[in-house]
DNA sequence: TAGCCCGGCGTTTTT
DNA sequence: CGCCGGGCTA
């Protein structure tokens, strides 16, 4: 059994394997066999005799924890089935629901998503007066999570603003305390509180702590890179007894700090664990190894990294090819061309589109509904994101908790009920100062001053509730959504709507419906809390349906994990990829960096580096120049011949579309030629070589100008050795 | 109350 | 340009 466990793997791979004793850091490049790994230690862990129940395995998604509990069954037989394989989120969810007594808190908790959680704080806002211009909602959410991330309360972040004078943070502490009073009162946790919750616990309960540290002798983190500082925090706690932790990961992959991770979690491992063994897995099975030098090129331009290089035996085949167009419609366009040109030889699904940021995704789902090309858009809205999906929802987390203000006001109108902003404001107000919830304080809605026909619709909808409140725990989930959908009047709504989009609603809603029917069948836990508890923790990145053949679109974030035999960057330009308008600061920009190398070593065989010279950025266009990753990546010529062509103002200078990088296929493919810098002789003040001020980017020279008019565009070249693209109407330049 | 209009704004988002 | 949210009006 041992022997088979381990004859397929590499000598790395093998040593990580067999290494089960102590601190482990496997540093696992892409594409080199990771999963395969984890299963087989977790494999060859069960075959030395270890208990399941003393190996912890946590990832990031369920799919990845799905993929690797599936993984490790087929190695193992079923009845090691109760291995503890989760994400970070439904482990603390787990342990939280488990130990709810100890810690004096109510099983039955809600999860709060990002929607709700924004819901709170505009609701905090309001209450504390805060001026909603200067208090974006969603930036006190993102920087609530991040104080969670980070282990930090309310008061910390007081404290913390306090010492620095930061009134913005003093604000946002206040905004915290609030919201965690009122998720306290709905007994709801956010995700952010889940893991805080679970190392709060543990801190304060060392007999609890100790039982788990007895428990879990094996501990194993993927992905560990993306670990945040509570994160962190909890694997270190529960490994400190046996110290056998094996963390898996690869720096050139972190593409998450602004979500809180922190990449020093891995880079510093070998400072928590001194006699930490290290492991680096460098055989690349997926990509060619042009493919792998050209990431390669581009990552070893960081410098906070561990420094390690793929291989692989893949024979030299493919191509990395750069693709330069006019716009960003052009782009599209000969992406899809290239698409075409090469679909006849293998699948749709073969092919991905990769890019920045969402918003680029239209242009290509229309150059691909033209021809008819089939695409799938990944993670723009998720399904459990969508509004009807999220209405059911609301009225399935009222029906198990009618305490649940967010549910009840997302709810209370839908379909509507001739309750409005006004009334429900003022019942709030009224709760409020009763320090009841909207539910408990419709009795008192007429006292409140509502309106006779609001305290009906309200009461009627109560009913509608009740009927729901004695036998939810009786009747089926699925009963129940059944009831909800048919007997809100929601359908009805829909189908009186009768709009392609009310049907794609209708579509959905029963989606959901068969989902929960799915839910019954599989989950040993049937009750509505367990639903709630699941689809809070479940998000459909996993809808990416490979038996579909369709080429996929998705942010470069979305990508990592997947392969693709043809991939696309797109937008690689500057201000767009790396992202932002000023110069960044390093930490950023290796960040940036390493979503590059993500995207990149998605390719098996093809790489097409894409780039525009100009596009519509809010309704505005933008002149760019090639992104630093194509120079960086070793087409230093196309950097070349637009500067030159910048310098020598040429009409009609050719440009080559295609920038080979192999001798291998794709050679027929057309040259364009290009007229988008024409010489234009205008009179204006902002002649060729003049110096000029900048009031960001400071002293430049300007270098090349187009257009006429309020359409003069300027290109200047700055002290720091950056170039921008400007309007000169709106550069507010002056004169030196 | 609900529907319309206008102004502001605009990375990435595993759970 | 297109979305969202707030405020105004029928």
């Amino acid at each position: 059994m041992k022997e088979i466990l381990t004859e397929n793997l590499n000598p790395p791979q093998m040593e990580a394997v067999r290494r089960t004793e102590g601190p482990l850091i496997i540093f696992a490049g892409a594409g080199t066999g990771k999963t395969k790994v984890i299963t087989h230690r977790i494999a060859y862990l069960l075959s030395l005799g270890v208990a399941p129940r003393s190996i912890l395995a946590v990832t990031f998604t369920n799919k990845a924890a799905a993929e690797m509990k599936k993984r490790v069954i087929d190695l193992v037989s079923q009845r090691y089935h109760d291995i503890w394989i989760s994400t970070f989120h439904s482990f603390c969810a787990h342990f939280l629901h488990f130990e709810a007594s100890k810690i004096n808190l109510d099983p039955n908790f809600l999860i709060y998503d990002f929607a709700d959680q924004k819901n709170v704080v505009k609701d905090c806002i309001k209450e504390l007066n805060i001026d909603e211009k200067n208090f974006r909602v969603s930036t006190i959410v993102n920087k609530i999570s991040r104080a969670k991330d980070d282990l930090k309360f309310p008061s910390d972040m007081a404290s913390e603003a306090e010492q620095l004078g930061d009134s913005f943070g003093i604000t946002t502490s206040k905004i915290y305390e609030l919201y965690q009073k009122k998720l306290k009162k709905a007994g709801a946790f956010d995700f952010g509180d889940l893991i805080m919750q679970t190392v709060t616990s543990l801190r304060q309960l060392p007999k609890m702590l100790e039982y788990y540290q007895e428990k879990l002798k094996y501990i194993m983190v993927d992905e560990y890179q993306d670990t945040n500082r509570a994160q962190y925090t909890l694997i270190k706690l529960l490994a400190a007894k046996h110290r056998n932790i094996c963390v898996v990961g690869d720096d050139d992959q972190s593409v998450y700090s602004w979500r809180g991770a922190d990449i020093n979690n891995i880079l510093d491992f070998n400072k928590d664990y001194p006699n930490a063994k290290s492991v680096k897995l460098e055989e690349n099975y997926r990509s060619t190894p042009k493919i792998l030098s050209t990431a390669y090129q581009v990552v070893k331009h960081n410098n906070a990294r561990v420094d390690k290089q793929l291989w692989t035996k893949n024979p030299n085949s493919g191509s990395v090819i750069v693709l330069k167009a006019a716009n960003e419609n052009d782009e599209a366009t000969k992406v899809v061309d290239l698409i075409l040109l090469n679909a006849y030889k293998c699948k749709l699904s073969n092919f991905a589109v990769f890019y920045r940021t969402n918003a680029q995704s239209r242009t290509f789902e229309e150059a691909f509904r033209r021809v008819g090309i089939p695409y799938a858009i990944i993670g723009t809205l998720q399904f459990y994101e969508r509004a009807e999906i999220k209405d059911i929802i609301a009225y399935l987390k009222l029906i198990h908790n009618p305490n649940d203000n967010v549910s009840f006001k997302r709810i209370i109108n839908i379909p509507k009920r001739g309750i409005g902003k006004t009334s429900i404001g003022t019942l709030e107000k009224f709760a409020f100062l009763k320090n009841i919830s909207i539910w408990d304080a419709i009795p008192f809605a007429a006292q409140a001053g509502l309106t006779k026909g609001a305290v009906n619709a309200l009461n009627s909808f109560k009913q509608f509730i009740k009927t729901f409140l004695g036998s939810k725990d009786d009747i089926s989930v699925k009963i129940i959504s059944e009831k909800v959908i048919n007997h809100s009047g929601y359908l009805k709504e829909l189908e009186i709507e009768n709009t392609p989009e009310s049907k794609t609603k209708i579509e959905n809603i029963q989606e959901l419906v068969s989902a929960i029917g799915d839910f019954e069948n599989r989950s040993p836990d049937k009750s509505l809390a367990g639903y709630l508890t699941q689809i809070a923790l479940i998000s459909d990145t996993d809808s990416l349906d490979e038996s579909k053949d369709k080429v996929t679109l998705m942010t470069l974030h979305l990508a990592k994990g997947l392969e693709f035999e043809h991939v696309f960057i797109c937008g690689l330009e500057e201000g767009l990829f790396p992202i932002g308008e000023y110069a960044f600061n390093n930490e950023e920009l290796e960040e940036e960096r390493r979503l590059m190398y993500v995207g990149m070593t998605r390719a098996k065989k093809h790489l097409y580096l894409c780039w525009a010279e100009e596009r519509n950025v809010h309704g505005k266009t933008r002149w760019n120049m090639p992104s630093r990753f194509i120079v960086e990546a070793g087409f230093n010529h196309v950097l070349d011949e637009t500067e030159q062509k910048l310098s020598s103002n040429k009409k009609n200078l050719q440009a080559k579309t295609f920038y080979k990088n192999t001798d291998n296929d794709n050679s027929d493919y057309n040259i364009a030629k290009d007229e988008a810098f024409l010489n234009i002789e205008d009179a204006n003040p902002y002649k060729i070589g003049t110096v000029v001020l900048h009031p960001v980017f400071g002293k430049g020279k300007i270098i090349e100008q187009s257009g006429t008019g309020n359409n003069l565009k300027l290109i200047i070249l700055f002290e720091n050795g950056q170039w921008k693209k400007l309007l000169a109407k709106i550069a507010n330049l002056t004169f030196i």
